[in-house]
Order: structure tokens, then C-alpha cells, then sequence
DNA sequence: GCATCTCAATACCTTTAAGGTATTGAGAGG
DNA sequence: CCTCTCAATACCTTAAAGGTATTGAGATGC
């Protein structure tokens, strides 16, 4: 079988003149003869009744003038799809996110890209840091969004935005009142930290922070989740530090403070990641989107 | 576009190696690269990844492969179809069938079409009922039998039969020896739930019964068919509630109990669905041995 | 770190089959 | 019976698929 008899089969079977349809095909009638008598043979069915006037279809031409139609509809339909997919317009994207960073940037993120790529599934799994690395090597993720990342041979990172640090403490504790907090004033209060996992991560950085205001922090409880430790600063446990897109979180008995005279650096970044050598054009076109938003940000803030 | 190519490209997509391929297809390496390389231009598209060890198929190559497949489907059944136009006998339907459906009321209906149209090739397609719809619009398909429909504005159901649900459960539960179960009784088991996709599904409708009576049921593992949900149960993962025809399936370690003091609804329709347009004389035949069967079905239960 | 191995890719020639020109054959109508 | 209008046949030309030999690129082993 072969795409071509069928076309030629279309065209004389609308015509019903082998000469008229040469001639729409751009070429001459013999080839054409032969052409439909080859696809008779091939089916083993007489598909066209030869009159003086010209051609005209049997019962089984009827039949397979419609399937023809079906064929030839399914193929667009195929190339248009598969070209679309290979533009990354069309498909499934599996990408990780972390427990608190389903607020702020990354819903954004997700949001223009589903507008500007409807027909991408964009299936969220939630995962840890280090499960993140591990279900990009084994190709179940194409993404994931993460924090405070170290390099890796395999994995390229791009950075989604950077975001500073506000103070989570309670209504009641004195400095409540205050419009903003000095950093150093964060040496009397026992602090919350988060994660308890995947180094290096945001206790760490705390600590570092500390260290370079020149105080050592006083912990007083390392949790799993940024959403867990906010609920232990409402019960009086004390406050904890948590990037500022995270204080949509809002809880009777804790307020969201900004902090000044910190040191530099009071800021955790945002950043995805990827396997280096992956060329898909439906992640590419998901960084692109990334670069985008952090561009448009970056100009916004200046 | 050339059915040469598309043959060619199935059959490294299957086998991950040209000079395997070019081996299977009984010619040498060089053209088959070459015919590849024709196709990626064409479609303008990247099919494969050349790794080291062979070919890869990318992201829309593996969209591609499943068209290609479906195009090869459609041209199987236009030839056949025409041949038999030719000599007469126009006779080929083709039908989809879920998982669990091959068993109770639909072989008895394809046995009843096959003694009054015994010339009439039925094939048979297992398809989920997203696919099932597609296939419809596309014409691989004239006719797909069901569970749960939504309604659609090009496609028409009729309802074959509605069967009332059993409970599968491990023979080792204290209730495997009642002679039949309170609905109500479910709140205690966990249950495995099925299929975990096509939604309106079986499994949304379990929620809705288990809530009409009261309780919120306890979901061990939704799985992906009936069978997989059955051994389930025979490993003791817990109960599952399946259609009554289902339960022809008997397994070592698992009975079938009928549910009383159960909400309206416990039972679940199995319909069949078509293109609104489709006046195939073939399909209309077929439809009428599905209303017949179920007309005499009602009888038979008043 | 060099040799080797295994793939796909390239270069160039051969063969197949589609396309073209000229002509014939067959049925209908005057 | 001539002619007109078609499709069919005969025979040549050309485009494109297929073949052989070789190269190139990335892994693997000693």
C-alpha cells in the first residue's frame, strides 16, 4: 500500500476522469492508469466501473473513498501532534515541588505556563531535596524546585528568584510591637528551624547568618516543614525565620516581621533543576518561562 | 509523507538499533538511516535521540509511534473492509472492550451478533474510555462498551445492562462466613478501589454510595482493573466491590457476598457508546441485539 | 591513554519504479 | 462507417530507494 495510489485514488474518484485528474495531480494520464490499476490489483477489488464518459465508483470504491478520507485525516492529525509535542506544546511534564513552596513564585510559574502551553499536563509531585535528585536520574521527574542547592556533575540549576527573609513571632512576645526587627535582636529568642533534613539546607544557612551578625542562635527546635514550625511560633515556642512568600500563611497568634541591619545574604533563593543533558524541548520551554518570570521580577525590583 | 517511512520508523522505535532494524526490514544500514533522517525532516521533528548504544525515541517520537500505529490500524481495516465490499459481504466491526468487561453480559452479546451475522469479522480492542472516545471520533472504532458515562455531544449511548455490585473479601475476614453483608458493615474494611483513571469512574461512585450511607470508606489502594483489585484481595489487602458479572473470577482466598440494607444505586451500568452520526447499517444491526438482550433481560428479572 | 569496538552517518554507485511521450483500442453518436 | 472521447498499452526517461565501502564519534578495556 502506499500514500500516494491513495491520493491519486481521491482525485479520480472526484473527477471520475482519469484525464482531468492527471491534470489536477500534475501529471499524465498514463502514469495514472497505472497507478489505479496497481491499487485494484494490490486490493484485489474492482474499485472504479470504466464507461465511455469516464470513471465511476463501485459499492467498494464508495466504501474506500471514506476510509481513504479517515487515513488521510489520521495522518495530519499525527504529523500536527507529534510536531506540536516536538515543540513542547503538547504532553506531560512531571516536575517536583517542596512542602511550603506551593505558595508564592512557583504557582505563578505554573500558571503561565499552563496559559501559554494548555495542552501540557503538568503533573506536581512533592518531594525532598535529595528524592528530587534521585527521581531525576531515573527520568520520573523533568523538574523539581528547590532551595539552597549544591552543584552536581549531572544536574544544572536555574535560578527562579530570590527572596528575603521575614520573622515569624508570636502576637504576644514584646518586640510583636515593633514596625521592624533589628537581626541582632534575634540572639534573645529561641528560634524554630526547618528543615531536619537534606543538607545543606535552611538551618545551615540560619546558622551562618547568625554567626556573621556575630551571635550564636538559640534553638530551640528543629522541624520538618516551614507550615509546622509557623504553627509552633503560634503556641509560643518561640519564632522562626521563613522566606517572605511563605508569610501568605496567616495564623491567629503570629505575625510576620521584616528584619533591618542584617547582614548580606539575608535571603534564600528559589531555584529549579534539571538533568544537564536534557534536551526536551517541553523543559526547555518551561525554563524559558522560568527566565522570563525572573527577568520581569528582577526589572521590578529595580 | 510515505508508508514506507512510518513502517521503517516503528521498527526502530522497537528495536533501539538501526542496523537491527535495516536486518528485520531485509535491507542495509545506510538507506534506513537515510529514510529516518527524511522523516525528522519532514515532520520537522526529532524522533530519536542517538545515544552510543542506539536509538532513543524522544517525547514526540513516542507520540509519533502510537499514531503511526493507529494509522496502520485504520489502513488494515479500510483494506479488509473494501474486500469484502468487493465480494459482497461488507462485514467488519470493530469494538472496544474494557478490562473486566469480557466477562458476563458482553460475550453473550457478541455471541448472539455472531449467530444472526456470522459473516461479520468482530474485532475486539481493549481501550479505556478516554481512548475509547478517541478512537470513536477517529473511526478506528464503531462501537465501545462502557461503565459510567458522561454525555457527549457527537457520541450516543445505549444502556446494555445494570448489575447489581458484590463484595469481594478475603475468606480469612470474620464476615466471609455471614451469607450476606449490611453495606454499612464496608466502614470497618479497607478497600481497594479501581480504576484509578477515566474519571467519572467506579471509584467516585463508591465514595457516593459509602457517603449515602453514612461512613467515609477506608481506601487501602486504588489500582488500575479488576483483576489486579481481586488479588488484591486474596493477599489480604482488604474488600473490594466489584459488578456482579465480575465475579465468574474465582480465586483461592477470596468470596463473593451480595450486599443488603444498601442505598438505591448499588449497581452500575454497563453501556454501550458510538458516533451520533454513524448510520453504518452494521452498527445499527449490532444495536439491535444489544436492545433486544436487554429487553429480554428485564423480562426475565420481573 | 591508546587501541578497539560499536554504533550511526557520509559518499558514491546500482537498481527499481514512477513519470513522460506517442500510440492504440474500445465504445458511443451522428 | 467515420469520428470523438475516453482509458489502456508500449516504450523511454528520470527520480529516488537500495547497496557497498568508508568515516566519525562516543564508549570500553587493557
Amino acid at each position: 500500500m502506499d500514500l500516494r495510489k491513495l491520493k491519486y485514488f481521491k482525485v479520480v474518484a472526484d473527477e471520475k476522469h482519469i484525464g482531468r485528474a492527471a491534470k489536477i495531480l500534475h501529471i499524465s494520464q498514463p502514469p495514472l492508469t497505472r497507478q489505479i490499476h496497481q491499487l485494484e490489483e494490490e486490493l484485489e477489488v474492482k474499485l472504479f466501473n470504466r464507461t465511455p464518459k469516464g470513471m465511476e465508483l463501485t459499492d467498494a470504491g464508495i466504501l474506500f473513498r471514506e476510509e481513504v478520507n479517515n487515513i488521510f485525516g489520521l495522518i495530519e492529525q499525527a504529523t500536527e501532534r507529534t510536531q506540536k509535542a516536538g515543540q513542547g506544546r503538547l504532553g506531560r511534564l512531571d516536575i517536583a515541588i517542596f512542602g511550603s513552596g506551593i505558595m508564592g513564585d512557583i504557582p505563578k510559574i505554573l500558571l503561565a505556563f499552563k496559559e501559554r502551553y494548555p495542552e501540557v499536563n503538568v503533573v506536581l509531585h512533592t518531594m525532598g531535596k535529595g528524592e528530587q535528585i534521585n527521581a531525576l536520574r531515573q527520568k520520573r521527574i523533568s523538574l523539581g524546585f528547590n532551595r539552597l542547592l549544591a552543584p552536581l556533575p549531572d544536574i544544572d540549576s536555574e535560578l527562579v528568584a530570590i527572596e528575603e527573609l521575614v520573622l515569624a513571632i508570636n502576637t504576644n512576645h514584646p518586640m510583636a510591637s515593633m514596625p521592624a526587627i533589628p537581626f541582632a535582636k534575634i540572639s534573645d529568642i529561641p528560634l524554630i528551624l526547618f528543615p531536619a533534613s537534606n543538607r545543606p539546607n535552611f538551618i545551615d544557612k540560619t546558622i551562618r547568618l547568625c554567626q556573621l551578625a556575630g551571635f550564636t542562635p538559640n534553638i530551640s527546635q528543629e522541624v520538618g516543614d516551614a507550615v509546622t514550625s509557623i504553627a509552633l511560633v503560634a503556641s509560643g515556642f518561640g519564632a522562626c525565620l521563613i522566606p517572605k512568600s511563605a508569610s501568605v500563611l496567616t495564623i491567629p497568634g503570629v505575625v510576620y516581621k521584616s528584619l533591618i541591619e542584617a547582614p548580606d545574604e539575608t535571603e534564600v533563593d528559589l531555584s529549579c533543576i534539571f538533568r544537564k543533558e536534557d534536551a526536551s524541548p517541553l523543559l526547555r520551554a518551561f525554563l524559558d518561562i522560568v527566565i522570563e518570570y525572573r527577568t520581569a521580577n528582577e526589572k521590578l525590583n529595580r
